[in-house]
DNA sequence: CTGAAAGCGCTTACAG
DNA sequence: CTGAAAGCGCTTACAG
């Protein structure tokens, strides 16, 4: 309402007396201007507290230097580490987040409406962190040049790109960590029953299982939410003939069925039932938890985007990308 | 790089047979346009797939409903539950989120620096979350007509907005449960030395303590971050002399204290000490943990930002709103 | 209600 | 290396 004083590129050239296009140039990265000139620019620009003007850079060179950055929900902490790491990679190559929370449980036309609002920003890249698009939204974002990497989620849409982890790989590990630990009664606590992660990591479980042998004792899913997770652990656990080990599908989920266990079942973590995670959030180190877990590489994962991102910006024709972390076991106590 | 195709406004007032403004206007909500009018365009839009490009409206309104937000860091957890709430509540309204992560133990300079940034992008409005600008910039964003509001700290800057809850008043409950609860030894674990919550919090302890006639019987301080609140822990709790109660300036260190002491020191909670935290996060109510502590009224924050935000777009002239909400003790078990 | 025209603050071929 | 000029995609008085 009250823009009060701006100064603009005009007025400095004015005051240094010299073109705009001189001016533009010297605050444009590698452009050719006498050092003469640049210094008198310099001089009437501060002397002003001249500050380009990204929106109008932007629409004229029709690069916002802004990624749009869609999550669904912030509780598992996963995602709190997750964007301040993409935040402070992307700032460092001079980008910054357009940050967008779904409501999380909507449906794909919701997110495709969101994302429209996103786009019309002209956002240089989208980023979509345990969100999925429509493939005609993915299409829209090609169509555009807009870039689009699906963060921990894999679709195969065309001309999307996607950074997740060896979930596969990981819900093996997870198997045997338990096998070893001599567990025979393995149980399943399942995230969102469509999700990528989900269904992978429930993938690699169950195909260690039989090499070993051994079959899914028991399944409940928990919705990647802490109250479905508690829910789960209830109906697991709840009878005389329980698991004696369990895997569940991330963290945020395998803390509440630890809190639960614990508390309301009675039950001692590892000698009545072992458990273990998926993610490695900061929490699972916590004394209270020390969740046995398999890490996914955040950072990895965060650079690997970044790395998509800056490629697709500056090659409109860059092949489409999957990359997938490998993950680590990390141990603990409650296994 | 590869804009492909961007159906422009000019476009669609071609294929709709009206003049651009025309089409500006059907997509200016209330303006003026016969029915008939309107669906023309409607239609040239639709077929054409057109979506206004917000920035070039941004440039010629000077409006660029986005609103950057601030923060420091994410690891306690009432941030995300904050980020979370202001977004939507932003979207609601019309406005979108850019996002900066400032490192944390930055100077004041290196935000302005930062902030300096993100005003390029014409930010219709800044909120600062658990961080503070320098009066200069300060003065700079008044003199732009950019408002600002602090969350969550209050600094008696000038034409600066602030929302906080209160801390002074929450600093005597804390004290005010310990005392009930029998503690006489009374500790505190303070947060950055220079914080305002900080500072209030520790105020108000210390005032209602007087007036029980105790005074502090010890402190230490965590500098708000996990690590620091486990050494302030050891340090208060190892000798033999140890304190019987303890108020921690926020709940994400209260939970660090409740670790050290449990699984390091082997002190009972609330037995042998009783903790008391600041923030209600969602870890807080946690079986682990089932932390007393004040809790801060995270969505009423949020809905005061957002609306003095709003005023202050709105009308230039808003007077300096300092909000401060109240504030309650949850009782848990860790007393 | 509608259109022609100017303008928002920058960048970028194009000549020189 | 430098400047004049056109243009990015929209909005908004101003006339009609």
């Amino acid at each position: 309402m009250s823009q009060i004083k701006t100064v603009t590129l005009s007025e400095v050239a004015q005051l240094a007396q010299v073109s705009t296009s001189a001016v533009s140039r010297t605050f444009t990265p590698g452009a050719s201007v006498a050092p003469a000139t640049r210094e008198k620019v310099m001089q009437a620009a501060r002397k002003l507290g001249y500050r380009p003007n990204a929106i109008a850079r932007t629409l004229t060179t029709k690069r916002s230097r802004i990624i749009g950055v869609v999550v669904s929900y912030l509780q598992n902490q996963f995602y709190p580490v997750v964007i301040e790491k993409l935040s402070q990679a992307l700032q460092r190559h001079g980008y910054h987040v357009l940050l967008f929370i779904s409501d999380g449980h909507e449906t794909g036309a919701d997110v495709d409406d969101q994302l429209m609002d996103v786009m019309q920003y002209q956002v240089d890249g989208l980023v979509l962190a345990s969100v999925t698009l429509s493939s005609a939204l993915a299409q829209g974002c090609q169509a555009a040049g807009v870039p689009v990497v699906l963060f921990n989620r894999v679709v195969p849409l065309e001309g999307v790109h996607a950074v997740a982890s060896d979930n596969v790989a990981g819900g093996r590990m997870a198997a045997q960590a338990l096998i070893e630990a001599g567990c025979r009664k393995i149980a399943y606590i399942a995230g969102l029953e469509d999700a990528s992660t989900q269904i992978e990591r429930e993938q690699g479980l169950i195909a260690r299982l039989q090499e070993a042998g051994l079959s899914l004792f028991a399944r409940a899913s928990g919705d990647y939410s802490y109250q479905g997770a508690c829910n789960a652990a209830r109906t697991l656990f709840g009878g005389k003939n329980r698991p004696d080990g369990v895997f569940v599908a991330n963290d945020h989920m395998a803390l509440a069925v630890m809190d639960t266990l614990r508390s309301e079942l009675n039950l001692r973590i590892p000698e009545d039932v072992a458990v273990i995670g998926f993610d490695n959030v900061p929490q699972s180190a916590w004394p209270a938890y020390a969740l046995t877990t398999i890490e996914q590489d955040a950072t990895g994962m965060v650079d690997a985007t970044v790395e998509v991102l800056m490629k697709s910006v500056n090659q409109s024709d860059l092949s489409v990308c999957r990359i997938v972390k490998p993950v680590r076991l990390i141990r603990r106590g409650s296994i």
